[in-house]
DNA sequence: CCTCAGAGGAGAACACTGTTCTCCGAACGC
DNA sequence: GCGTTCGGAGAACAGTGTTCTCCTCTGAGG
């Protein structure tokens, strides 16, 4: 990743009057296409075309690279789905459990695993389809399991709390981009009448006129709570969830029959 | 689905002495590919094949059609899947909200869901690409929500805590079933080292050898913890999840401070 | 300076996929 | 009886993941 070379960005296009060179000069600009090289450039078009215009070929395009070259390189398309998932964890710190902050060092752990899925389009997809863990990741589930059971919670609900929460993190991102790309489909076609209000919002204020559309007899709770789902930001409602499965784990504290311990985030109450 | 006509099972092979019939006939016995059929031969193939062997050419065939004869029934593939998902609601019954009883009609919920999911091969996997509540979901949806709110939940607790169970459920299940195929796909490769443990328990064993096989200095919880995973079934693994949940949400009531209204299920304090 | 082995990318090919196009043939109303 | 309409047939298109063979270009040895 940090070659001396300079990044060759997307294959220098042939050059007719480089071609008469000595072939030397040639290689040296082009980086010979390691395994980080094709998991980088497959991330770069994973961000502009999503995880549906992701193909061999369009990252191959991106490499000025045939095919066939990749597969020198990974072993299949699954296997290169798998390196990216597993690449956004390479700087990642390990948490040291500490049982008196095991509440606020689970928060952070939510939080910084719905930042990673969010740092690349449609990763929280690719995460679903390969989440299981693969051997690199193992040292991380283990730091996460000894935040559960360093806090004192028993084995059983400590294994279960570690699918809950990780299930939760990767399903809350996914509906929250699969939301935001369906808006931007939704502001393509309606290019015509989305004259007044901005792109983003747009999604939901139109959300908000189809709920505010059912009949409020027929669906009451709904009516009452869509407000909630548009308005508030994700960031919040992300929180509000982490915090549901906080407070449950709380109460398997040997002292929760003493009173709560879990102290009470202002607002939620 | 519950003609007068027969079931025909995958289209009947032409049978030549049928040929020569007035064309009448065949017509009556070819039952006209409804929508409805097309859904129920993806279901098969689904069940058969999976969800990466379910292709438009694959139905046809199970209908003894050609592809372009679906398309006239339905839009597209996706519209197909999305069809699929909701044909598993059809029978479904709307609970109606009892403040009593709110927490066996969650856990009740829950297990319905889960089963839905189980009905039919790969269904997760499709829940998790098409759930965002389509139009004919919309009062489950909404009896859901009810649940939540009659038991007293402040609305930004229940319009999150919908996400979070749904998102539980469909994570639950998939983790699940993609547990077992991997274990169906080890099993097809490891025919010849398998000789004494049955097929279906194999996976296990060899995952429990696996956590086993890491040096335990370095994965002390994973260690500790392997064992639970693997042991365990799914259905209590599972209903630890929900509880969990179900005590985070316990804690929001208004009269959680004069103690826990959770009526602990047997075993698991 | 020349030759020779070897690695790595090029290009074509295969077996698929979802989707759409045109066309035919059979059933119905008049 | 004729004409219209509609649903299915079949071929086609553009794209996919993967693999095969071939060729070129590089670096080492003489």
């Amino acid at each position: 990743m940090n070659d001396a070379a300079a990044h060759t960005p997307a294959s220098p296009p042939p050059t007719p009057w480089e071609r008469g060179r000595p072939a030397r000069a040639r290689v040296s600009a082009r980086t010979p296409l390691s395994r980080e090289r094709v998991v980088e450039a497959a991330l770069t078009v994973l961000d502009r075309q999503g995880l549906d215009g992701l193909s061999m070929r369009q990252v191959a395009a991106e490499l000025g690279v045939t095919v066939s070259a990749l597969y020198a390189h990974v072993r299949s398309k699954d296997d290169l789905l798998e390196l990216m998932y597993t690449r956004l964890f390479d700087g990642a710190a390990l948490p040291e459990p500490d049982p008196e902050r095991w509440q606020e060092q689970l928060r952070d752990y939510a939080r910084t695993g719905r930042e990673r899925l969010l740092s690349h389009r449609d990763m929280a997809r690719i995460s679903m389809a390969y989440a299981p863990f693969t051997a690199e990741l193992l040292p991380h589930v283990e730091a996460f399991l000894g935040l559960l059971r360093t806090a004192g919670l028993p084995d059983r609900i400590a294994a279960e709390a570690g699918d809950l929460i990780s299930t939760y993190i990767d399903g809350f991102v996914l509906g929250e981009t699969m939301w935001r790309e369906r808006a931007a489909e939704a502001a393509g076609e309606d290019a015509e009448d989305a004259s007044d209000h901005p792109d983003v919002n747009g999604m939901a204020a139109e959300m908000q006129d189809y709920f505010a559309s059912l009949p409020e007899s027929d669906f009451p709770h709904l009516h009452a709570l869509a407000g909630l789902m548009v308005t508030d930001s994700a960031d919040e409602r992300f929180g509000i969830g982490v915090e549901i499965i906080l407070r449950g784990l709380a109460s398997y504290l040997p002292d929760a029959a003493a009173g709560r311990t879990v102290p009470s985030e202002p607002g939620h109450d």
